[in-house]
DNA sequence: TATAATCCTTCCCATCATGGGAAGGTCAAG
DNA sequence: CTTGACCTTCCCATGATGGGAAGGATTATA
């Protein structure tokens, strides 16, 4: 199978297929005479593997330290656990962070007018001036 | 003011000061004799005005935006709370599916015994094999 | 005053993951 | 045999930031 094919099967588009060969996360696939890559079933399960990691929000390099445990036939799982935990605890820093910065925009935009007129809470806070009026 | 005192003063770095004013963010300020950028209070607030709404997550374009509604007196404030409200909700996008990440990920990391067997639902997931257990 | 340390300047490169596109070779169907 | 769809490599762009080199300017110290 042709890279187009691979790629529609595992749902990595061919530009990236290329690029995770080019940065060593794939091992580089036979070559027709022709120059063309040739893919089999195996290589695109390791790439549904890469897909599903890169769509939990692995890094690339999380995702081939996991691709490296799946096939490692005598891995501990721990070793799995512990990456999926440390990737956990920073998406949970990340809301966090997010979270904060919508709490504060939120309250600026509840006591923003919203009219034409020029006062702006929003930009006062922005500007770092003191608010005017509490709510 | 040196580039240094006024990255100092703004919480900006000397380097994101150049790069703001490269892409036209800021305007150049005046030079010295040896072309030393100078800077004056005036600048510095632009700068924190800045870094404020980076802070809080606002892109530099959309910074752009808010900037020169600021510096433009006659703006209307309703213009403002729309571009803080658009990015509330791209903020709660993000933290949607950053949540939805955890959730996977937290049940996998539950059923995942977390010992030396090679056995690790986590993988098996990854790899798009059912699960075999419920719990 | 001479020299060293600290600043400033521009310029290039790297990140991270992805896409766009050009120039050119290959293959399959009509 | 042509046409269109595919493949190849190579270069460039993103967004926001940092690193660092090479060289000029200023400031502090011996």
């Amino acid at each position: 199978m042709n890279i187009g094919q691979a790629a529609e099967q595992s749902g990595v588009s061919a530009k990236m297929i290329r690029y995770y060969e080019q940065i060593g996360l794939i091992s580089a696939p036979h070559r027709t005479g022709s120059n063309y890559r040739v893919y089999g079933s195996d290589e695109v399960h390791v790439l549904r593997f890469i897909k599903r990691a890169r769509t939990l929000g692995f890094s690339v390099e999380e995702t081939g330290a996991l691709l490296a445990l799946w096939q490692d036939k005598s891995r501990a799982s721990g070793e799995v656990k512990d990456i999926a935990s440390d990737h956990i605890a920073a998406l949970e820093t990340k809301i966090a962070e997010l979270q904060g910065m919508v709490k504060t925009l939120k309250h600026l935009v509840h006591c923003c007018q919203g009219d034409n007129r020029p006062d702006c809470p929003i930009l006062d806070d922005l500007a770092g001036e003191p608010a005017h009026k509490g709510h």
